[in-house]
DNA sequence: ATTATCTTTTAGGCATGCCAAAATTAATAA
DNA sequence: TTATTAATTTTGGCATGCCTAAAAGATAAT
């Protein structure tokens, strides 16, 4: 099996699989590769003998501690290249997702390291995930929705949830950037909106996209 | 095909090709691809078909305009990856070769253009190799250093790295200035320190000088 | 418990990109 | 020119990674 490919596999079934213990099945993993579910079923067997993967045939899929490391290894390759090519090459991060799709395959782990350290080992990625260290450990983040905010409640914009383009433009749109501290002013009862105050201008975000805003609290 | 299959037969056509005139035999090229004659009959044929190459049983192969354009392309990617490399992440050079091969693959034009301008848009990697520009122009004259110049190499002035008015003043006296041209007479071996003629005067230069003294070879 | 529905797996196929060995073609020397 | 040698191409095969369609298995509703 190509390296590529597994590696594909690997980081899908990770991020499907978030807290790494929940069992993934066939077809959510079709869906996100946009393959045949017959695929996935020949891949998976595969990558069991391979010991990447523990596959129980009409059951599901778990990752193996070999395999979890390396779609691990695979997150802190993406985070790294996003956020370098964010903050260092003045990419937007509405673009950056896609090119650290195909930089994540290059295999040197020197090279991600001094790009970390160029950029002084950083924990979160521009759109706000963490980045896990060399060692696969991540820091743990106490983070809170947005659309939990409380009323006179000060927060720090940390990341979103949602990474589209569309979405990312429109808060860039109005300045709800990754580092941006806000203010809620007020919550309208009709709808749930926040009013908020964002570089000295008010700002109207919707539950939906409140939803969708991690922040600190401060 | 794949695309990365295709550069790489495209890359190692034109490397083979050097002034993209002449004949590559398939030999030539399974020897550099490391992989059977037979297969490279059969990739020859279809990149042929595909417009890349001009393929002639029996023959040989050279590259189409379209063909040496990716060619071009992918020299440049290179380049400009080993230069950064080196230069701006401290790898040696010995392993940036390697990497390079990998991340020249990475289809994005911006990315490259973007590295290119952080280094300030170089057009000779470290290793005085040319970097063609994005429209896949190279630039004619090679900078040196004064320094590594060789008896009887004739050069052209075109710029300093010490500004210093101690400096600038030492050359002007000596008619050292840019756009002069100059011949290695002899380089002295006791000290290093280059004879010059200079506007049909001799100057010896020190080897402190004329390593701050960037010159293109004529 | 049985049917209807949905998911997973099996079976058979296809394109890519490589191989080894045999056959052909070209180049070189006698 | 003919024999020898070298390069090239043909042939048949193999692994990868995907596909579609059909079979088998699991799930849920009546």
């Amino acid at each position: 099996m190509r390296t590529e490919t597994v590696e594909n596999y690997l980081k899908t079934i990770y991020n499907l699989s978030s807290d790494n213990t929940a069992v993934v099945t066939n077809q959510k993993l079709a869906d996100k590769l946009n393959i045949n579910p017959a695929s996935v079923t020949e891949a998976l067997r595969k990558l069991h003998e391979l010991k990447y993967v523990v596959y129980e045939k009409s059951y599901g899929t778990r990752l193996t501690a070999t395999g979890a490391k390396m779609a691990i290894d695979m997150v802190r390759r993406h985070r790294i290249w996003e956020t370098y090519l964010a903050k260092e090459l003045g990419f937007g991060w509405d673009e950056v997702h896609e090119i650290a799709e195909e930089l994540e395959h290059v295999k040197n782990d020197k090279l991600i390291n001094k790009l970390a350290e160029l950029m002084g080992n950083p924990s979160f990625d521009p759109h706000g995930d963490p980045i896990p260290d060399a060692k696969g450990k991540f820091q743990k983040n106490k983070f809170v929705n947005l659309s939990e905010g409380k009323i006179k409640g000060a927060y720090k914009i940390m990341g979103v949830s949602d990474h589209s383009p569309v979405f990312l433009k429109y808060l860039e749109k109005h300045q709800l950037i990754i580092g941006a501290e806000v203010q809620v002013k007020n919550i309208e009862e009709v709808d749930g909106s926040l009013v908020v105050l964002c570089n000295k201008k008010e700002v109207i975000v919707s539950p939906k996209v409140a939803g969708n805003i991690i922040v600190a609290v401060k």
